[in-house]
DNA sequence: AAGATACGGGCATACGTATTCACTGGTTCA
DNA sequence: TGAACCAGTGAATACGTATGCCCGTATCTT
């Protein structure tokens, strides 16, 4: 029970030197066999674990990384998208696969977040979460990069420094709502969600809108595109958007399932049924989208391999090397609320 | 763009030696506070943050908690509990308050986790999160906290080493549910969720519910209870049962949405009315409470305020003391799956 | 006026590990 | 047969900080 033990301890009931241990512990191959297993075992019988301060300290590399979500410095509650919540699960494993601890963190994209851990040598790398303003905290973003700091995101490929952005396959999954619609009868399509550049993510989804209407020789309509964030009161707000300008439209494109179920809402207090008045499909697939109303068609964004594909591009950075992966594939998940 | 600064460098520059350095960073009051402002304006002009290792190193005080999630060793996906999750955010936002970093990780109930926060120093303290069969993890819980490991977790008041579980009210929201239902006239109610020792939480819940039975005069039927663990298709096989028995009943009260949900589902198969032949109640007012068709009467748990409680119980446990806080109070809120 | 006290800060050291360098005894090669 | 080599290991040291101990000076106390 005394304290914990260190290497020197089961140095001296191995009957070697300190180095020795550590050799044998971290796989050294200039460590005689029989030695190794002597020593494994005396430090399993003795619960004895590599102090990870000492560890760290001495080979200046944590063995951690760091996940940053941002959240709205609006909302009052923290909640997190969803679809970034999913990614938590598959992020985790793969960290503790790769032997990598994870250290979580809730950020306010203005704050100062980009120092912290550069800094203080908590985490080797950071994996940086969230839908925002892009154009809010580019400068942040190019300034750990030009430091050196070992940073990814979840984005819009393309956008941002090259090769930290990991992301879906907007524009294909847009059009692939889009189409899903048109194919469905439906003519005119609003879509809500930025069209603008500071949510690329959703410009690209917009994109995507534009080129499934391009490719059925139908127009593109500017009264029909509402700006909307990613929440459920925006995307109510959008649909009144709608009626205030006496747009006309038959289905809507919500740039995410959040901005779906906001607008179904509003349709229904509107008395507009749906899919028969409107049909609607969202985009991420949350959870939710399962438990709308008629049930939401919708883009999946396959959230584990997202997790996975962020923290391999991070490890293979901590390595030296840049590999820039295609966007990741999306699928269109039909269910009830885009007609029969 | 050098190496990082130390707290040599400083010290050179300010004209005082590293330990004054060190002091006058921590806020020792035996630095003049002129020189405590030169060195701080220092400090910040080079970008000085302490180095974690080092200090934690020294210090032998990790300055991080970690929190562990349990997941179902079945579900291949990493769902989690999103109560859970949704208590993400005011840990990390405590934890951030008081200084301290966040470790999290996915767990198996039946692994070791138990030996590797222990050990390796990476943390100071532990919060456990997840249902689960308690009889499952009660002997590591109590190893730990017998090796002095400081710990909390999250779970039925009362249950486990004393002073390190935090927990809602169970009994008395349990009781509200089913008070309300007989207050809409129900009195065949049925409940969904384990009564036996092996979900405490939900077993607290199953009390409340035969305390209102009792209240109201009304007998406890055997027959209206049927085992259930917080899943949706746990819920759908209660109901299942349910009628496999050919019990009659008018309400149900689960033990949790994930459960309530699942049930309703069956309901709807079956062809049965929610509300009017069946009024149902669930327990955590998940966000997918709100979009059930009708949306779901349930008890809320106040997540913010869980976890708080939580990282203030194990900040406490940390200086020693023993706070024992009474069990956190719920609240019903009526939607319209229990009737008009 | 002399001793006591407080203040500010330096010296030395310890935390536990990983790594460089040097050494030994044996093996191989020309 | 000497030189070059290799496997295996120990000695020494550095990583950057926090803290116990000590000392000089200035301010009180009686």
């Amino acid at each position: 029970m005394g304290r914990r033990p260190t290497s020197f301890d089961i140095a001296q009931l191995a009957g070697v030197s300190q180095p020795t241990v550590s050799r044998a512990l971290r796989g050294s191959k200039s460590v005689n066999p029989q030695t190794r297993q002597r020593i494994e075992a005396i430090a399993r019988s003795l619960h004895y674990a590599v102090d990870k301060h000492a560890s760290s300290l001495r080979s200046q590399s944590a063995n951690t990384l760091a996940l940053l979500f941002f959240e709205e410095p609006a909302e009052d509650d923290s909640t997190i998208n969803p679809f970034f919540l999913s990614m938590l699960g598959s992020i985790t494993h793969a960290c503790a696969r790769a032997g990598y601890d994870l250290l979580i963190s809730f950020q306010q994209l203005s704050g100062d977040w980009h120092v912290d851990y550069q800094d203080s040598r908590k985490a080797d790398g950071i994996i940086l979460l969230g839908y925002g303003d892009y154009e809010a905290y580019r400068a942040r973003l190019d300034h750990l990069t030009e430091q050196g700091t070992k940073v990814v995101r979840w984005g819009a490929v393309g956008t941002g420094p090259a090769g930290i952005t990991v992301g879906s396959d907007n524009r294909g999954g847009g059009e692939a709502a889009t189409a899903h619609l048109i194919a469905r009868g439906r003519r005119r399509i609003a879509f809500l969600g930025a069209a603008d550049g500071r949510y690329p993510e959703l410009e690209d989804r917009y994109r995507g809108y534009r080129d499934a209407l391009e490719a059925a020789g139908l127009m593109v309509d500017a009264a029909l595109q509402v700006d909307a964030i990613t929440t459920e009161d925006a995307g109510q707000d959008a649909v009144a958007e709608l009626a205030r300008r006496g747009a006309e439209y038959d289905a809507i494109f919500a740039a995410s399932d959040s901005i779906a179920i906001g607008a179904m809402r509003a349709l229904a207090a509107a008395g507009r049924s749906i899919p028969d008045n409107v049909a609607i499909v969202g985009f991420d697939d949350i959870a939710s989208a399962q438990l709308t109303n008629p049930p939401l068609t919708t883009v999946t964004q396959d959230a584990r391999r997202a997790g996975e594909a962020l923290v391999r591009t991070l490890l293979a950075r901590l390595r030296g090397d840049v590999s820039e992966d295609a966007p990741l594939p999306t699928r269109l998940v039909i269910r009830a609320s885009s007609g029969a």
